[in-house]
DNA sequence: AATTAGCACTCAAAAAAGGGGGTTGACAAA
DNA sequence: TTTGTCAACCCCCTTTTTTGAGTGCTAATT
């Protein structure tokens, strides 16, 4: 639904539009009618220009912050400059190589796949990066383990299929038996196999209740555990990394917009339900990308802040989203086909590590 | 070394040391002789302060950024400051409880133990707060455990004396049978109980060599979890957290120094070695709480900044430290106390998940 | 009908011009 | 050694002036 008028005055009117958009996004200041007419379309008239402008600011993309002062683009340019006027080019082979290259080493040599990934988008983007589990207990349970630890104190150790590797320290109150530990943990493995958190706690629960011969004298463990599980703010995962950057490209005058929207990042809680939010709109509109800018993000804290994110599916279930959140003036180009392609990575590494078979099929060792 | 001069004279002058600093920390203006005689000596006149004020600036403990424009605590009267001025009164019991259910709740309800120290840290000081594990290659290996994840994969986990867990995936190219890593599991850590990992690593790569015959057929997957556990990187520990504190409690005067520091602190490398050479001095110094205060810290990204800091002890040996890093002008008293509190909170926290016997000792459930 | 040139007008940002207000140093008196 | 006094200082805040890029409008041009 392209609102722009026809023909040649189109083109002319969305180079400008563009222009604008690309100028601003640079220089950070209005544009003008005779910086337009001069350096992008130099055999129009700065008048024409500014005529044109003129149609642009009735229609709402474009507005002066200040009467005579030049003009800067609207969320409502953004939005039409993503959806039509980027063209999102792949990246080029070469940088493509060497963001795998520096992710291969992150993630596979350092223990945690989702604070490196976050770091990476940060560094490259230039912005904040994040990513975000959500509905972990809607997951489906790959392993949960126990190791003994001391006489009082064991780990627990939960793998779930989206790969995310969450562990605990349970204590009790008796010198735990490695072997009996050995055995519940087989038992448990072997009941949830393939189930749902969720399912897998009501099944562990009948269980203890039914004092279970597996389990029989270790309910305390299995209690313990079982309520470590259902906890709320275990539910979900965000993780976010690189203020700083951010902080590098932003200018004094947005000192403002960046305290407050550390404040709410930092305050997790909220941070996790937009992004839990944008998810699941975005798994029903079965879009893969998402770019919101500005005010579109509803919350107040984010008028002047736009959030590029990209849904992570193993399998195709939907298991969390990464992106990166920064200023609105960001280069959007660039910057979505970044987080698309870092999503991919994030998403085969995943693959990876849930049910690939083994590179040589069937040669078991024994 | 008290270098103040004795008698009634030097107690005023601290007394008016003190009061300076203490002001303008909490204005962070320029604060001057008419301000002190109203305030804090209103049966001394200004013309003495006047007097005394200078001789402070001529020993190095004030200087005025402007001519006759009040004057400011230098690094060196922040130092005098903090040794001989500041009394580190306990925290108020109400306060220290306060902090200490905060601090259970999150440590024990939630997975990582350093990341919700930090996190405390930050929220409670205003400042950003950080936790440092280093020298994991010199610690004692509490545990090194497989979880078979999928037929070609296997998640390691290794657990320190320090309480940190890691964990990282391995794959082979064959399946695993989960009841032979089992057995590797077993053998392994009867092997390296109680060993550094330096140490470990070289018995278990003895065993490697050697065909042990409880690893062979499975030397692939051994030999892929030592490269893994001798990496560098994976020598030490930094969990950074609470910029968003900082930006909060800062004025828009001091955004270069954030900007610059933030640089610094997201290299993580450089802040590491800080803390690695820090935690050294600590060590032969034998002390535990250290305060450094702008250039006191040589690099000139910190300049503006003080770190405080607490070595923190398992046993008798120094496997880590936290503290908090904010602005020179801070409320070092209280953060003094915060850090010590927290610090001692961890060490308890960590003595706990290691050697500790169950509550009820002898009980086992068999 | 679209484009252009010209012009008066607007307004933010930068530069310049005042006050205050609090501070200092100096000196003389207590 | 302390204090009172005072001229000089200079940052900070507010007000004023200047400047310049930019706009809208209208009439002329294509």
């Amino acid at each position: 639904m392209r609102i722009l008028k026809p023909e040649v005055a189109k083109s002319r009117k969305e180079k400008i539009l563009r222009w604008v958009v690309q100028q601003y996004v640079e220089t950070r200041r209005p544009v003008g009618s005779q910086m337009i007419a001069s350096e992008a379309l130099p055999d129009v008239s700065s008048a024409t220009i500014r005529n044109i402008m003129a149609e642009l600011e009735e229609e709402g993309y474009l507005y002066q912050p200040h009467t005579s002062g030049g003009r800067i683009p609207t969320d409502k340019a953004y939005r039409y400059y993503v959806d039509y006027l980027a063209n999102v080019q792949k990246m080029a082979a070469k940088e493509r190589e060497r963001i795998e290259e520096a992710y291969d080493s992150r993630v596979n040599e350092v223990d945690n796949m989702m604070v490196q990934t976050s770091r990476l988008l940060a560094m490259l983007s230039g912005a904040a990066g994040f990513v975000y589990t959500s509905n972990v207990q809607e997951q489906r349970v790959q392993r949960l383990d126990f190791i003994p630890l001391a006489p009082g104190a064991v780990l627990a150790v939960l793998v779930t299929e989206s790969g995310t590797v969450r562990h605990w320290p349970v204590r009790t109150n008796y010198v735990v038996n490695p072997t009996r530990l050995r055995v519940l943990s087989r038992f448990i493995n072997e009941e949830i196999e393939g189930l749902t958190l969720t399912q897998a706690r009501r099944i562990l629960w009948q269980h203890v209740h039914s004092g279970h011969q597996e389990i029989a004298g270790m309910a305390d463990l299995a209690t313990q555990v079982l309520k470590d599980m259902e906890r709320p703010q275990a539910d979900n995962e965000l993780y976010v990394e690189g203020f700083g950057q951010l902080l590098e490209n932003t200018s004094e005058d947005d000192f403002e917009d960046l305290k407050q929207m550390m404040r709410f990042v930092e305050e997790r809680e909220r941070f996790s339900n937009l992004l839990s939010e944008k998810m699941t709109g975005m798994e029903k509109s079965n879009q893969k990308l998402n770019v919101s800018i500005g005010s579109e993000n509803e919350l107040k804290e984010l008028k002047n802040l736009s959030i590029v994110s990209t849904a992570c599916k193993v399998g195709d279930k939907t298991v969390g989203m990464l992106g990166i959140i920064g200023p609105k003036h960001m280069e959007y180009t660039r910057v979505m086909s970044l987080v698309n392609f870092i999503g991919s990575l994030l998403e085969s590494s995943l693959q990876n590590w849930t049910a690939l078979p083994p590179t040589e099929k069937g040669e078991d060792y024994e």
